[in-house]
DNA sequence: CTCATTTATTTAGCCGGCTAAATGTTAAAT
DNA sequence: ATTTAACATTTAGCCGGCTAAATAAATGAG
């Protein structure tokens, strides 16, 4: 239980690498989860709430308060479906749309700041030991 | 920016990760972030919040919330300080001396947990990676 | 000695996670 | 056709992070 041990660095990093995400993705006007709701969007505009949940595996709650937050700023509007009263659909906007661009720059500024201090080889070997450690807890 | 994208690893296994946490140390009547606390109050009983908070590597605020639970439910005590009134004590009570060998057990188990996909190898290189990345951001 | 600065804590408020439980709607079973 | 079960969303409330700003007390400069 010493401060060396992998739980502890591990706790450190997440808790750094969630803030550092959350920075960068600031200086464009959004929170460190929306990229990740938005992500799904561009892909599948006009998804109900439920896929989202499944996609991002996250809880119905946290998605809810995501897209609501999301619907405030203007990124997405949420609409009844118009066959399934209990479901609506969230459609980007065009500014939903249009931040796409400057979240890739953003994401990929993160991606060579995060990894800075490690190699192509270790940052590949890093990959392939976290599909290891996801696989699992499945 | 797909999904098997090194960032999108990162971000799953975290999220991931810190409910596993929690869930463990749920079952001794903790929450995951108190047991770094009382990890470092164990060895070093009477700390302010400002050393908790270096120690750490968290903001005041949220050590204070921390210390504030632990008191409400006992694992600690606030004592003014008798020299420097600015600052309060924080003292382990019984019961929060005594939950350090579950601590210690859940511990175990979640490091376990975590890591069962991989060998002892992966694992000393997955720690070592962690290392170099945590470096980097101070 | 006084006043400005630093230090330690606290308060208020936000985001991203979660669980538990309430609504409302649709689908299925009998 | 009615009742039950399943599904999608919402509400309430908690924890662990954060920032910004308010107190309060001690220290240092002059």
């Amino acid at each position: 239980m010493d401060k060396t041990s992998i739980i502890y660095l591990l706790t450190t990093f997440t808790t750094r690498y969630r803030d550092n995400l959350d920075k960068l993705m600031k200086e464009i006007g959004l929170h460190g989860g929306q990229i990740f709701v938005l992500n799904w969007l561009w892909e599948h505009d006009g998804s109900n709430q439920a896929e989202i949940v499944k996609s991002l595996k996250l809880t119905a709650p946290t998605v809810y308060n995501m897209v609501i937050r999301l619907a405030e700023t203007g990124f997405v509007e949420i609409k009844k479906d118009e066959f399934d009263a209990r479901m609506s659909r969230i459609f980007l906007t065009k500014r939903g749309i249009d931040i796409q661009a400057e979240v890739v720059i953003q994401w990929s500024k993160f991606e060579r700041q995060t990894f800075t201090n490690l190699t192509e080889t270790e940052k590949m070997m890093f990959s392939m030991l976290l599909q290891k450690l996801i696989e699992e807890s499945n």
